[in-house]
DNA sequence: AGTGTTGCGTTGTCCGACAACATGATGATA
DNA sequence: TATCATCATGTTGTCGGACAACGCAACACT
């Protein structure tokens, strides 16, 4: 039996570069909010020129570690729930995924999520959605984008109240696909907005009652509800929603 | 009142090369598994000079949208749910979730995808779950790792039977966050390979009389168990798991 | 106060160059 | 003829230096 090498491996000098800040950033020794040096102390520190330090930047850059601030000067930065959701979603709808799979994901998570959500809603919060609920009621739109934001921000609203960041980068992402698969049937299905302005009203009389089960039933029937939509603007829900 | 203005945005080309080359993808003109230009073809095309496309490229390296391949080319690659998953698990580690909000989550949605991964269940699938079981009992390993990683596949092979690609993508980031958190408990409770022996062992004959009720339960009570794996490890529920 | 001006540091982009490496063609050898 | 070594070519990774555009701060001006 001969004796297996590992193919070693020569990472390029600019991946090497994301690395080292990455674990530096990971470390904690380069804290939220710093400023990365400028360039040319990077290529200093790292022994490389500007070419390579900079594609090394993009990389981070992409990954969301750093932020440009001010003078555009790179500065450190921890992904939050939002941008891990919006890079998420993102590439589901890329890699596409149908509005069945994006439906089926809702209907499996968000009533169990209502358990929780339930108990940890602080009446702040339920105010809060209580006022997006009636601001919604009374802005009597006729724009489909308009009943889609106003149900997903419903959806977001439920998310934070769970005071899980797990839970709330997940369910972000969710609520982005569900966003973008409504706003491809809301406009032919007219009496989408008194649907959802109903669902949303009896969930938040549950929530007012620290009701877990009616919540959780009541937004079983919202999602239901969605699926309806799309039957009665007849897309395929089988299809890919971009 | 005074009128406002949106700050307007001038992107640098390197930024343009990517939002471009996305869009094609996207778009569907740039088809999964052909190569991209070379670099110099994309000089040309674009109008820029290399190190300002290599910049461009690096993002989208970076974005898993392309791929090395053969001769270092690069190839065009939508993200698969792996990856999709591997960099919001990662992102939110980074982030400093803590083993609580992990272990909640999985506690809210692993139970309810349970009934569906119940109805939707393969007899091949199943019986590659049985037997990955089975091996994971044979070898009598005493390697915590191994046991981490027969706990993960575990959940993994449940995730991948509910045949959707979005459920898919979230439990995998889920499942990547539990085995990073389970790493740093598993040395300290020697009994945790028995009980996550008993817990599958009984999850599987769930599995195999279709009983969606059982498995949920038997899930919530193997979940419950990994907590308790904290408390026996004496680690602080509300620390974060890097 | 508010408004030019000037200067400096930093980033965005360009140019040209070369070594390292993989691929495919060429040629030598059995 | 088949196998193997060698070389030419194309592509990527890295380098060095260069310059324009831009942001910021300090200053001068009204």
């Amino acid at each position: 039996m001969e004796h297996k090498f590992e193919p070693l491996k020569k990472e390029p000098a600019y991946l090497k570069v994301y690395n080292v800040v990455e674990a530096e950033i990971l470390s904690g020794a380069l804290k939220e909010g710093v400023a990365l040096p400028t360039e040319a102390d990077l290529c200093d520190q790292f022994g490389l020129t500007r070419a390579t330090v900079r594609e090394g930047l993009r990389l981070l850059e992409q990954a969301d570690l750093v932020e440009r601030g001010a003078a555009k000067r790179f500065y450190v930065k921890r992904p939050d729930t939002e941008d891990v959701a919006a890079s998420t979603s993102k590439s589901l709808a890329l890699g596409g995924v149908t509005f069945h799979e994006v439906w089926e994901t809702l209907y499996t998570m968000y009533p169990s999520a209502m358990a929780l959500a339930t108990r940890r809603m602080s009446g702040e919060r339920l105010s809060q959605i209580r006022d997006k609920h009636n601001a919604f009621r009374e802005a009597e739109t006729a724009d489909p984008g308009d009943v889609v934001d106003a149900a997903v921000e419903f959806f977001q609203l439920i998310a934070g109240a769970l005071e899980n960041r797990v839970l709330l980068a997940l369910l972000q992402s969710l609520n982005l696909l569900i966003g973008a698969s409504l706003r491809q049937v809301i406009g032919k299905t007219p009496k989408a907005r008194d649907r959802i302005l109903k669902a949303q009203s009896r969930i938040i009389d549950a929530l007012e009652s620290k009701d877990e089960q009616q919540a959780s039933h009541w937004m079983a029937k919202h999602i239901d509800d969605l699926k309806r939509g799309y039957a009665v603007a007849e897309v395929d829900i089988n299809r890919k929603i971009l």
